[in-house]
RNA sequence: GGGCAGGUACCCAAGCGGCCAAAGGGGGCAGACUGUAAAUCUGCUGGCUCCUGCCUUCGGGGGUUCGAAUCCCUCCCUGCCCA
């Protein structure tokens, strides 16, 4: 392809691209040379599961494997003994070695969905890091200096806030433009909480008398709650392991706001396309999204089930086709009865008793579309009656064999 | 090393001898409504107890007191300032 296109596709959806005469300049190069671009992807082991934030940035590189250039992942098995401190507010536990390799491997089986992984290039940093003895660290850390690192937002907020920051904290900048040294690399990707970390290793390459990296920054998606960055540990993410049922629902309980953003970070739709949904009824935009959304992680047919799914449950109020099963324990029957609460406690629709009270006291349980109203009382057991706990969840209740 | 300010429930944050299971906000859950698990409004939000109390909780450990999150001692941790 065309450099200036291939340019043009590299920055769609990006928030920033540090520089775009330069990273033509290489897309020229490339192509005349018929050499592929080194496009770099550091990703932190520290959370195993990939979730939707993190594919925006992983389907830019596919982008660019599309394009034929050359994906380098790097695993941050090094780094991830640090913990990445950008856009965190307090520091980060420190994993074990352990703790990272297992990590790595879940995350290797999910980005799968998302990259070639027979063509990309998986690195791990340990391997160039570990070997460095502290004189090599010393000689790295001298071109850094501490004011620049507090010109980041987040180290400078947690200083102005007196919250801690760890002096290996400022390392990982360090680290991670190290990796652009040691890979050679042409691109590096991030999301824009990552800027910082990208034009380090700018600085660095030059240093060590590479010609810089590109930096191309991608938005951060907005989680669920349509506030903070899709974090697994705001709990406002949605995993691309999750189920088709729980990515088409959580898909749905985005603000209608966010529609825009998710549609394009998320999908590959044209723009013509998304105004038009988006001019539509919200609902229908959103479940739209929803669906393309699992159809990109379960495939298509399982799109069409979740939808319908959702629509059974939420919009017509009906029983989903696939209901758990709570077997009732004969230990817990007392004349063919069990105590409610406790029912609730076996299908695991709360934690304690106090709560599975609370709950019923609340009008949100119901026995075969029976409201039960008594926190306290004791039902018959009646092999293959449904229980239902709030708006979703249900358990089809088996009674012991006699 | 010295001085000062702090460590409170999932998070932030009040309380500073009894009325404290501990204000308020966030989050979570439930209900109403609806276009959805959007938005909005309302309620609930330590555990056990079949409601009557009991148990655990306010950085850790000791103490004072009839009684402590609140006072004292000590240890650990954090921030700021000085060195």
């Amino acid at each position: 392809m065309d450099p200036r296109e291939q340019l043009a596709l590299a920055r769609r959806g990006a928030v920033e691209v540090y520089t775009e005469e330069d990273l033509l300049h290489k897309l020229e190069r490339s192509a005349k040379d018929a050499r592929p671009l080194r496009v770099k992807l550091g990703v932190d082991p520290s959370s195993p599961d990939i979730h939707l934030g993190h594919t925006v940035v992983l389907r830019k590189l596919r982008h660019f494997q599309d394009l034929g250039h050359q994906a380098v992942l790097i695993i941050g098995d090094f780094t991830g003994l640090v913990g990445d401190p950008s856009g965190k507010s307090k520091t980060r536990p420190q994993l074990t070695p352990a703790e990272v390799e297992a990590n790595a491997q879940t995350y290797f089986d999910q980005v799968g969905r998302i990259l070639d992984m027979k063509k990309a290039e998986v690195v791990r940093n340990s391997s160039w890091l570990r070997p460095l003895n502290f004189e090599d660290i010393l000689k790295i850390a001298a071109k850094l200096t501490v004011a620049r690192m507090l010109e980041r937002d987040d180290f400078q907020n947690r200083y102005k806030g007196g919250s801690p920051i760890g002096l290996h904290e400022f390392l990982y900048p360090m680290m991670q433009g190290y990796d652009s040294v040691a890979v050679r690399s042409d691109v590096e990707l991030g999301g824009t909480d990552q800027t910082f970390n990208l034009l380090v290793g700018r600085n660095l390459q030059r240093e060590w008398g590479q010609e810089p990296q590109i930096a191309l920054t991608l938005p951060l998606l907005v989680g669920l709650d349509g506030k903070d960055k899709m974090s697994k540990s705001l709990g406002n993410h949605i995993g691309v392991a999750d189920a088709p049922a729980d990515m088409f629902g959580k898909a749905m309980s985005i603000p209608d706001d966010q529609m825009r953003n998710w549609y394009t970070l998320l999908t590959d739709f044209p723009e013509a396309r998304v105004a038009e949904l988006l001019a539509g009824h919200p609902r229908e935009a959103k479940a739209t999204l929803a669906a393309e959304l699992v159809r990109q992680y379960h495939g298509a047919e399982a799109a069409t089930g979740a939808r319908e799914g959702f629509d059974k449950v939420f919009a017509r109020k009906e029983v989903p086709d696939e209901v758990a099963e709570v077997a009732v324990p004969a230990a817990d029957l007392q004349d063919g009865t069990v105590w409610l609460p406790r029912l609730l406690g076996l299908a695991g629709f709360s934690a304690s008793n106090s709560e599975a009270r609370r709950l019923i006291s609340q009008g949100g349980v119901s026995i075969d579309g029976q409201k039960c109203a008594d926190p306290n009382g004791r039902v018959p057991v009646v092999d293959g009656m449904l229980l239902k706990s709030g708006k979703r969840h249900f358990a089809r209740v088996r009674a012991p064999k006699p």
